[in-house]
DNA sequence: AAAGTCAAGGTCAAAGAAAGTCAAAGTCAA
DNA sequence: TTGACTTTGACTTTCTTTGACCTTGACTTT
């Protein structure tokens, strides 16, 4: 196996934990017993924009590389939801439908946090039903929808 | 971690308790076992009017360096928003509110975003007034929430 | 007052510490 | 044998740390 899918294989499995990680460049070259360029390589050619990561650095004293896998086709997930809304839910399916988007990386925490204020029972407490099932699914999508 | 960040860390804990805070340079640095000039780096570097601080200082015997933060913290213009809004709001107010939360740096563009879009007379079309302005400003207020 | 003293903070440039770049050389499968 | 992918290392850029020297202001002395 080769020496860049070596560090690959390390960076994939510090980023298994929460989606992201910070090392910094010499160090993980030296325990590797490589030049610490070669960890550019593989961050360039493995780990850019196009393959769902976001990479972030700092040089000088306490510089560190950082990297972040995003979700992809966000906009494939939020709209495959806002399809499947009907035009009526109650607030029980409208969180899962929420958390489900900020699991997968759909949308982030800040987000999820406003949709489902938005979409919580104490937003919609004066509506009676059926109407404020109606009124959330409306709110629910024009808010995915705004999420480009 | 490097010492700059050490510094600023301590700094911005210092600013936590009501936006401002005086220190004696020689001082601080002693206790960090750096050297003076390294407050002034770490203050040139994280603290400009950019970022949103004032310095202010002075020389000579009891000196000191003063930081302001100069930009309202986000929560209590949130929360002074959420109390003006009363128990009902058109879109027009609403908007205003949410954009001049925007340009104060209160709130992000994402969030102003699903702001608009949860209040938006497409969300609620299918509510007859008075209801409607209700639930607008009932959606508005736990939303602002639930940002902390 | 005016001058002197000393205790702050200010400036700046050099040295140090990381990370970035790029091109040359190496490898390996088709 | 060629072309894509890897590996390496010299050189660059950015950020941090340090220290020598400068300026300012309160207080004291003359």
């Amino acid at each position: 196996m080769s020496l860049s899918n070596d560090i690959a294989r390390i960076l994939m499995e510090m980023l298994e934990n929460n989606g992201t990680t910070e090392i910094q460049r010499n160090e993980l070259a030296q325990s590797l017993g490589c030049v610490p360029s070669q960890i550019n390589y593989v961050i360039s050619s493995r780990f850019t924009p196009e393959q769902g990561y976001i990479v972030e650095s700092r040089r000088g004293g306490g510089g560190y590389i950082k990297i972040t896998r995003v979700q992809l086709d966000s906009p494939s997930l939020i709209m495959h939801t806002v399809n499947h809304i009907g035009d009526a839910i109650d607030y029980a399916a409208c969180r899962i439908n929420i958390m489900n988007l900020l699991h997968s990386g759909a949308i982030n925490t800040p987000s999820a946090k406003l949709l489902l204020a938005a979409t919580g029972e104490n937003s919609l407490k004066n509506l009676p039903q059926p109407a404020r099932d109606r009124v959330r699914a409306s709110i629910l999508k024009q808010m995915l929808i705004s999420i480009e």
